[in-house]
DNA sequence: GCCACATCGTCGGCAACACGACATTAGGAA
DNA sequence: TTCCTAATGTCGTGTTGCCGACGATGTGGC
């Protein structure tokens, strides 16, 4: 085994959550690492599309995602994603349609785990299994808690909750407002009073495809709760 | 091993799904079974508390349960379930707090998983985590699925669409306005001209805690999709 | 520097719906 | 039966937010 291998184990292991009570055996690793393979995705590719039957998941290294659903004829942005995400686990498991599409949005590097042969090795390494299926339930759980605490709430409160939530380090948000509008399930004029609100209340800074969080306090109070 | 026993565990294996490619043994079910006993509930009781920490699962075996999370001071009803569902695993396993209430509506009987029993159990059978974890994650994914399809509409499609889900049988909801509002996040003044809408389209009949389907083409129409 | 295109900012009109108020009716308990 | 409570039906009124429209401004390719 090659030094790069290892430290791609190790990456592998960050990703599956922090389920400190059932840690990753490096045998379990290993297994694991003969699953599947790593591919690349150019910007604009998808990574797998809604409907079609789930026969991998994927494991972003690098780059960004995202993820969207079409539904009753219009296409709604439900996420985008970044490095250690696991996806298509859920669907992968179920062995039934992919309920969501996803995209390359920048070069995307990812591990492609194959359902054929992951499986088998899964019933080998119950310690894994568990670790796994608990760190998708977790994520799902994340997103249900999140859309159920954005629904009836006014936009700017959602657009407040939101910022702060996607905020990076330096507390800037790189997105455009009418794709975080149809993030929200919002208009984007509603999105951009919602933005005026909030900056004309000292709270953010808005920019050509750029909101930074000026008082962290203030958003917080915007945001309600 | 009693017959009663050998029915409860026959019960038990219907309660989680039907992923037909990893069937449950005799010897997982009977393994299953002492890891948790049977418990009795009366009307207006909980099984447990929103923030409580998860230390049981219950699946349903009879009665109607709610389930309610409190999110910035108000209370909301997310859905009423009867037997055979699985409540509380997700936050058993993750050992965090529960994320809603469970109260028994009518007199409620359940089994009681025990986290501690139940986990070296899980270990050493890799099947049964598997398709406790996969039937898990669908109905976790159903009931995201459902609010995706219920964001964004009026309250007249909500109301269609949710009656349509509901219904028993005889094409019938047992559910007062107020309550179906309040699972709705809608006002119950607006669920009851809906329904006027509904009543005077042809699609239901309404009265005293009652919603009964006379045309469910009708109705499906008014759900839109 | 120039131009096409994406994005941002702002307006008026309109539909959905929450909220308060009130009258009416069904069910259940004493 | 009688009453109390819960549930249903129907008003305005005010707010939120969608939609279409239009101009201003930033960005990247040439």
């Amino acid at each position: 085994m090659t030094t790069a291998d290892q430290q791609h184990f190790a990456w592998l292991a960050r990703s599956f959550g922090r389920t400190d009570y059932l840690p990753l055996s490096p045998a379990d690793l290993a297994a694991l690492a003969g699953t599947g393979e790593y591919v690349e995705k150019y910007p604009g590719t998808h990574l797998f599309k809604e409907g079609a039957v789930a026969g991998h998941a994927f494991v972003v290294e690098k780059g960004e995602v995202e993820l969207s659903r079409t539904s009753g004829g219009t296409r709604r942005i439900v996420a985008r994603v970044g490095a250690g995400t696991v996806l298509g686990d859920i669907a992968m498991f179920q062995e039934q349609p992919y309920i969501s599409s996803a995209k390359a949005i920048t070069r995307v590097r990812a591990f492609r785990f194959d359902r054929n042969r992951l499986l088998p090795v899964l019933i080998k390494h119950p310690v894994v299994t568990l670790r796994w299926l608990v760190a998708g339930l977790s994520q799902l759980e994340a997103t249900q808690r999140r859309v159920l605490g954005l629904m009836h709430r006014t936009v700017k409160e959602q657009v407040a909750e939101m910022v702060l939530d996607e905020a990076d380090q330096r507390g800037e948000v790189q997105i455009s407002q009418g794709t975080l509008a149809t993030l929200l399930g919002a208009s984007r004029q509603t999105v951009n009073e919602a933005l005026g609100e909030l900056k004309a209340a000292g709270a953010t800074e808005t920019g050509y495809r750029l909101i930074r969080i000026v008082d962290r306090e203030t958003l917080a109070q915007a945001a309600g709760r």
